[in-house]
DNA sequence: TTATACATTATAATTATTCTAAACTATTGA
DNA sequence: TCAATAGTTTAGAATAATTATAATGTATAA
């Protein structure tokens, strides 16, 4: 388990000051084993449960966009009215279940990588993400 | 160049009545040799230009909409605050220039099939999208 | 041609996200 | 230790995409 000191080492190396909030917001996310895929209301929504104390939504939304941007989070791309964002900031990919609106990391064993044969002229490859939509079988297909 | 009378028969096949609103949107989107990246207000605006009068947003929405569950259109999983859809329905896959903005279509033959290895227990592979997001060598990553 | 079911529209409502400006706090250096 | 300052948090306003509403309009089938 990492602790408080660890977070606010974290925290500086990304160039902001260690606030409580922003050391509680690394606890939720970061001292857990498993990968965490969230919104930012979900994160919100689990810091106040935490803490019993609620904390701006603006404050939510610029740290994990500072966080973002230091690569400890990663963006999900998904057609989504909301954001979704990953701790596993590793090459992986992932599974939406278009059932129960679940992301599920997909591991690199579980796909073949990906060659790119051609890319676009001058321009350098910063990023390749897959989504696989699953769903029951007897699922509407959309 | 596909005329009037086809849209209207690929509106009635859809399920939906040929009205002049969507003739109109068929044509902005299906009368054209490429494909077409484009979110909702990106086509209201070319609609309103050509056409020289407004057609209401709430009508191209769900015109959209339709067209996507019929299967016309598909929509790209990208991260923005905007939904993007594409005129391209085939499987292929998406650039995104990070400078531009841009959406350029990734074609078979620009990158090997996806091959999945492990998919999620009892569920059926419904899509597989593939984002490869692309700048100048230059360009800060994010 | 008329009834009816479906469509369009303007506008209001909703939701995610960003902005703002005032109050607050971690840090630095005297 | 303490004050100055530079960065933070916050509530609430502003913005923007999308969806809902309810009145009016129109394609279609009988």
């Amino acid at each position: 388990m990492t602790k408080h000191c660890n977070f606010i080492d974290k925290l500086r190396e990304a160039g902001l000051r260690p606030t409580k909030q922003r050391v509680k917001i690394c606890e939720v996310l970061f001292n857990r084993d498993k990968t965490f895929h969230f919104t930012i209301n979900d994160l919100a929504k689990k810091i106040s449960e935490d803490l019993n104390e609620k904390i701006s939504l603006a404050t939510v939304y610029n740290t994990v966009h500072h966080f973002e941007k230091k690569g400890y989070l990663k963006e999900i791309a998904i057609n989504s009215d909301k954001s979704y964002f990953d701790t596993n900031t590793s090459a992986h990919h992932h599974f939406y279940d278009e059932d129960t609106h679940e992301l599920i990391d997909c591991h690199q064993n579980d796909i073949d990588s990906i060659n790119i044969k051609n890319n676009v002229t001058g321009k350098k490859v910063k990023s390749v993400e897959v989504l696989i939509k699953v769903a029951s079988d007897n699922q509407n297909q959309n």
